[in-house]
DNA sequence: TAGCGATCTATACTTTGGTATAGGTTTGCC
DNA sequence: GGCAAACCTATACCAAAGTATAGATCGCTA
């Protein structure tokens, strides 16, 4: 029965992502919350197959995780899981000897599918991640957005109000107009339905 | 008796619907405040064969709400609701794994319905449900607007303020707010922001 | 170890947005 | 003339958005 590391700092991700894993495959999901715990757990036990890493998680710094995982346990196979990532990373993730990248968009059905092609020895990347359209989500104008900014954005895309925004991020409402402030003078634009604006025409989200 | 579980942060709508269901059908009905609260319910119960998920609710994110629940519980049908959600939110549901989306303008009685026809294993849209036909520009959900909030609804999906709108239509601030309350209410939103996103996504001006 | 940047929070404030009520004018129609 | 609908304005109020400052933690970096 296969060995199956998923490190995700996100509880109902990680917990779902394991439990579904668990009841519709014969795998052995193990779990971490952040790097250093997925760290500790294969230091001692050694028979992992499979490490499947957050790409946005306390610890990776990027693909700085990718590579500290490789270098400690270069037998395992090691995939890069991601809700925001685009092509440029996931390329970059290969490069640094990623056995799969897997953006969070999949269907259950096709990441069952792809641990177990990665498991069989091959890398997989989804056939139609990031095809056209230059999605410069992490490049261009949106470069300096910092993760929290580009969540916020997002959320103003919907139309929501900062209220709602918090409750969503689980953070102060307080902290969400930080965030806005700081990403209308990022964005360059005077208000929030200026930013959803800018956003939805250069089709982020 | 088919289990269905409501999840809307709204506690009005969630608990009169919920109601409604109960007396005019056979209907088990479970509620949720919010996407957690669905996911813990249905852990804790797994004989859920329906699970409406309100579209703009904690949690959801968008429809990674929907690809969580499918996830997690694949055997359970899950429907969206929105009341603000276009088209393309609903092509987009059902591309994830949605067996129908629900918009909140339905009837009671095509609720019903649509829950019947899910709970028999078929998918629903509502036949009617706001085509992006070009045509539809000054029909269709913008029929109702008069001149000025027209001309409101072009300033405001260039992201103006309302004083900027004012100077820029030759009349008072009091008024463009005027015209904003009112074609809020008659395009269904519930701030600017959406009002800009409702028209662009339809691809007026 | 020191420092930086991202994140979060708090307090306090001003501006803008949105609602409510109560009028007013003009146009066109029956 | 009477009536309705669109349009405009005024006053007032409350909620939401946005700004400013300051302090705090955390993980990474030099």
């Amino acid at each position: 029965m296969p060995n199956i590391l998923l490190a995700d700092d996100h509880d109902l991700v990680r917990d779902t992502i394991a439990a579904y894993l668990r009841t519709v495959e014969e795998f052995n999901v193990l779990t971490a919350p952040d790097l250093n715990g997925a760290m500790e757990l294969m230091a001692g036990i050694d028979s992992i197959d499979l490490l499947i890493l957050d790409y946005n998680m306390p610890g990776m710094n990027g693909l700085d995780g990718l590579v500290k995982a490789r270098e400690a346990h270069p037998v395992a196979k090691v995939a890069i899981m991601s809700g925001v990532a685009n092509r440029d990373v996931a390329n970059a993730a290969m490069d640094r000897g990623a056995h799969g990248f897997i953006p969070k968009s999949l269907t259950a059905d096709t990441l069952v599918n792809a641990i177990k092609f990665i498991l069989a020895g091959e890398r997989y990347i989804p056939f139609d991640f990031g095809s056209n359209d230059p999605r410069e989500k992490t490049s261009g104008e949106f470069a300096n957005l910092s993760a929290r900014e580009m969540q916020t954005l997002e959320k103003l895309c919907l139309g929501l109000s900062n209220k709602e925004i918090a409750r969503n991020l689980d953070i102060q409402e307080v902290t969400v107009k930080l965030h806005v402030k700081n990403l209308l003078a990022k964005l360059g634009v005077s208000n929030r339905t200026q930013a959803a604006l800018f956003a939805k025409e250069r089709h982020l989200f």
